[in-house]
DNA sequence: TTTATGACGAAAG
DNA sequence: GCTTTCGCCATAA
C-alpha cells in the first residue's frame, strides 16, 4: 500500500464505524494516535482510491457538517441511505449518530 | 532538508 | 453567526 503506516491506521479506524453511524477526523486522528492530525485523515481520505474498504462517508467533520468536497452530496445520499438523519444544511446530530459517542 | 499543501480543529475578532 | 488566524501531523516535490 502506498501509503505510511499512518494511512492503514487510519482507514482500520474507519472501517470500525458501525453503519448508521459517523465519526469525525479528529476523533479518528486521535483514535490512531495523531492529536493535531485530523488534517491527516482527511488527507487520507483524500488519497483514498475508492477502492480502498473504508467508508470514507462516514467520517465528517468536529461539528457534524460535511465536509465541502464535490463527492459531499454522494456522502450525504449514502448517509441517509444508512438511517442517518442529515440536516438540510448538511449538519448531523454527533450527540445522536456520532461514534463511539452514539449518545 | 526545506517548503508547500491538505476531506481539520479550536480560538479569536 | 461568520470570517480570519494559528496549530497539528504526514506526504510530496
Amino acid at each position: 500500500v502506498s501509503a505510511g503506516a499512518a494511512f492503514a491506521s487510519i482507514y482500520a479506524a474507519v472501517r470500525r464505524v458501525p453503519r448508521g453511524r459517523v465519526t469525525t477526523y479528529g476523533e479518528v486522528a486521535r483514535r490512531v494516535g495523531l492529536r493535531g492530525g485530523a488534517r491527516t485523515v482527511g488527507w487520507a481520505m483524500a488519497s483514498l482510491p475508492n477502492d480502498r474498504a473504508a467508508p470514507w462517508w462516514r467520517v465528517v467533520r468536529a461539528d457534524g457538517t460535511i465536509a465541502p468536497r464535490p463527492s459531499a452530496d454522494e456522502q450525504r445520499r449514502r448517509l441517509r441511505l444508512e438511517g442517518v438523519h442529515v440536516s438540510p444544511r448538511g449538519v448531523i446530530a454527533l450527540d445522536r449518530y456520532g461514534w463511539p459517542a452514539g449518545r
